[in-house]
DNA sequence: CGATTCCCCTGATAGC
DNA sequence: TGCTATCAGGGGAATC
């Protein structure tokens, strides 16, 4: 599941080769993909800009075009971005290809179809839907200890609820929330205004600790994630819970366990990290 | 308004 | 062996 570290990686392998190209064409087997505007219309208004540069924000992948126009893909579940030869076989579940100005294609493909792409003009950045309510970026000087401490003084939801929340922090997902409350020592089902001042101060530092690891190793690779070249992360070989129900934990050796907090999967020691 | 639930979608896996 | 049921999950919409 691409996660901050993962649209990162994204970013990074991309930006060398995309920005500066020009988008010749674009071919969209799947037209819901398109989120806005109309597929007709996204065609006509994307053919001819220029790849000025890669940004991100939060999970979403920002590909800035001439005349202040602005690409916003978000990968959501099992999206896949990658550079490729037009040669080079099709995989199934591409559905949108752009042809680029030096004869190689950017091609999304999505085998659940839950993943999205956007067009915007620059300025209207921050209204789109989804963007504009996100949370400070974790790896970012805005994301402050005293922020955190301060919007989880507000919240009597459980932590890993709030961390999955991207209007309370962008970019965390299943993967990266299991793990930074594993590191933290913090039960998933913690309420968010019962913590301590140290418990608040190892959340804050273990939050940005594993997402700067995953980035360090290129993402995790748990089933579908692929980075810009088609090559798999690293992080999974890392982890510390997720995915993990039934071994031990690295730290004490105490068998994983697994249950559902608000609806999705939660992994964690229930030694290391106890209810209270 | 904030919190919760449902839903989209396909492939892997469990169960019979 | 082969079929069906269940699960995985980000985020938007609907609902409480």
């Amino acid at each position: 599941m691409p996660e901050l570290p993962e649209v990162e990686t994204v970013k990074r392998t991309l930006e060398l080769k995309l920005t500066g190209l020009t988008i010749d064409s674009v071919d969209i087997a799947m037209p819901k993909i398109i989120r806005e505007p109309s597929p007709q219309e996204f065609g006509a208004q994307i053919k001819g800009r220029k790849i000025t540069g890669l940004g991100r924000r939060g999970k979403y992948l920002l590909l800035y075009l001439s005349s202040d126009k602005v690409l916003i893909i978000h990968l959501r579940m099992t999206g896949r971005l990658i550079y490729a030869a037009p040669g080079e076989p099709l995989p199934r579940h591409t559905h949108v290809i752009f042809s680029l100005s030096n004869g190689n294609q950017l091609r999304f493909a999505d085998m659940r179809q839950f993943g999205r792409i956007q067009l915007a003009p620059k300025q209207a950045l921050n209204q789109v839907k989804g963007l504009k309510d996100l949370g400070p970026e974790p790896l970012e000087k805005d994301f402050t200890r005293n922020l955190l401490r301060r919007e989880l003084k507000r919240k009597r939801v459980r932590l890993k609820t709030l961390l999955l929340d991207q209007t309370f922090i962008a970019g965390l997902g299943n993967i990266y929330a299991d793990e930074a409350l594993h590191r933290a020592r913090l039960h998933p089902m913690r309420i968010a205004n019962s913590l301590s001042p140290r418990e608040i101060a190892n959340l804050y530092h273990s939050i940005i600790e594993v997402l700067r690891e995953g980035i360090q190793n290129r993402g995790t690779s748990f089933r579908d994630y692929v980075d810009g070249d088609g090559r798999k992360g690293n992080y999974q070989k890392l982890l510390r819970v997720y995915n993990r129900e039934g071994l031990p934990c690295p730290h004490c050796g105490t068998t994983i366990a697994r249950m559902k907090v608000s609806g999705r999967s939660s992994y964690f020691c229930p030694a290391c990290q106890r209810k209270q």
